[in-house]
DNA sequence: CTGTTAGCGCCTTCAA
DNA sequence: TTGAAGGCGCTAACAG
């Protein structure tokens, strides 16, 4: 017998040289599909353990025409800046993360810039992946809808519209601002802003739930304040505002990153919260809790909404056909308001 | 001549047909690789262009024997919670995506929970990554160690010790130390405390940074408080912390999570910062600055650290030999000190 | 229960 | 300048 400890095993046909056997046996014990006696496939295990070999996944995908991978894209649309830092994002990828291993599937990231009408398209096209996750439409619902037309594994975390066809899970967004208007307006609040790019659907839902639950003199007076949505962006929207002297008594922000911009713009113009104004922030990060003073704002349920956006896509790539979810908010009321 | 408008393409084979040439010419003419008549090229990728067609990345890698993607691992060994949620690294994911992008890779992003001492040479083995990017070695370096000796295009984000082999691009931890503790000598304080898990390699260069750079008689007197990475878990142990009266005149936090749980729990017992309390933090991330007052910390150059270990990755790719570097920190001033 | 064989879609050597 | 053919590592009929 010859002494197969030193030989190489890169490959089934190697192992299968090596355990005496033929390819599909080997295959088919480390597979464990198909049918195969008992111990042959321990023994041919036990051979692999020794060898420290794995089957090779990308030829195991070739051969299967899958690539056991799903791309997340964060598309860059409106906000050019460093979109990953955003809290709430990258929660949402964690748990994404956690989702898509548990099922066996790799997670692709990718930042993109849309440029044209083709650049979700010709993504797919490239065959790196079995089904597409999209973290917010940014301004491209139309590319969306275009794809999403002749592409099923397809879903996008944001905002629902009843004139996109794409599947969408997100946070009622329109229920959320108007949780935010009623807490103001318990707080004896009147003079209201909201600080958020309504460019972005989602936010622009937030804004119209915001209005829609105020008394019409109120919802008059509402200042709309277009700050972006990184940090550094939105504190110099809210210095400024505070400087000219706007004084409003409630603020409701877009984001908890807007939120914290408006607290800390509001401090150096000794601008007392919660005594002065009240401010609500969105999402409910992990750092809202540590703001100071910490914040009151709208929950979204990050892990629920992996969890479904998965889910869905899984679905989808069975063949069901599935629709989109709207997740209800809760307001955390700390001591921003 | 037939109508090939509705055939789908989804194959050199397929597009070879059409375009009435054999596959090795279509091959060669989308890959832009060995010589070819420069019509037949053109219209070759015309064809393509009009049947949307591209090559498939999967095969093609197969063929080429490399994947093309590279492995974002993220070991939470110390930390079980959010490690995702931590700003520091997903500000660091977002650079990599970039760098990664640029350079033709694709990024695959998981988090592991290391189980004895197979995990990285078992994800190696797999064969779906060409090389590996690990952010933070945790407590994992004797498996790093074992790994590298055999495994080239590995580099690891973090610290760097004499006794590891492995390749680390990191912030000089130490460096970063001392000038927390110069900086709190400058403010006058001696009674000193440093929240941080100093089983963290990191974070216990930091500590030995900061003892270092401090006077005898303070540094006997500083205080180790071991405070989680998580949000909810360090404020907790802060919280506790300045509730069973403990009173330092200056913190030096780990990071910049921990140092807002410090400060937050502070105010809770109405302990002014800075005025009481001086506060630094470390990392530096985009929330710092939206603190309240605005956070003081040791800034680590994160886009430069993100495009070294590329770059280093990408030399080890290339089969030369390059080794560890580490970033200098700098003190970034503002109002909680 | 196991082996033989034909590809998955692509690249590349060799020959024309 | 182009074509034919082999094979990357694997799976799944189909035979035996």
């Amino acid at each position: 017998m010859t002494d197969h400890q030193n030989e190489p095993v890169r490959s089934i046909t190697d192992l299968a040289r090596i355990a005496g056997v033929s390819v599909s046996t080997v295959s088919r014990a480390l597979t464990s599909k198909g049918a195969l006696n008992k111990d042959t496939r321990r023994r041919i295990q036990e051979l692999a353990a020794q060898h420290g070999f794995q089957l090779n996944v990308a030829a195991q995908n070739l051969r299967l025409g899958r690539t056991g991978a799903i791309a997340v894209l964060l598309p860059l649309g409106h906000e050019r800046g460093q979109h990953l830092s955003d809290p709430f994002f990258m929660a949402m990828l964690g748990f994404l993360a956690d989702e898509l291993t548990e099922r066996g599937y790799d997670l692709l990231l990718s930042r993109v810039l849309p440029d044209g009408e083709d650049w979700l398209d010709a993504f797919i096209r490239a065959g790196r992946v079995d089904g597409v996750i999209i973290i917010g439409q940014s301004n491209q619902s139309a590319v969306l809808d275009r794809t999403a037309s002749h592409y099923r594994p397809l879903v996008i975390w944001g905002a629902h519209a009843e004139r996109n066809q794409y599947l969408t899970i997100g946070t009622d967004n329109v229920a959320g601002g108007a949780l935010a208007a009623r807490h103001l307006l318990e707080r004896g609040r009147g003079k209201l802003a909201f600080f958020g790019n309504v460019a972005v659907p989602e936010f622009a839902a937030r804004y119209e739930g915001f209005l829609s639950a105020l008394p019409a003199d109120a919802r008059d007076r509402v200042e709309l304040v277009h700050a972006h949505v990184t940090p550094e962006a939105s504190y110099r929207v809210a210095a400024d505002y505070f400087a000219a002297g706007r004084r409003p008594d409630g603020v409701f922000a877009a984001s908890d990153v807007t939120a914290m911009s408006v607290i800390t713009a509001a401090a150096e113009q000794d601008i007392r919260v919660p005594d002065q104004l009240s401010v609500v922030g969105f999402d409910d990060v992990p750092l809202a809790r540590l703001s100071n003073p910490p914040l009151t704002t709208i929950r979204q349920d990050i892990r629920r909404g992996a969890a479904l956006l998965v889910e869905q896509l899984c679905q989808r790539l069975a063949g069901e056909e599935v629709g989109s979810i709207q997740i209800a908010p809760e307001i955390v009321i700390r001591e921003s308001s």
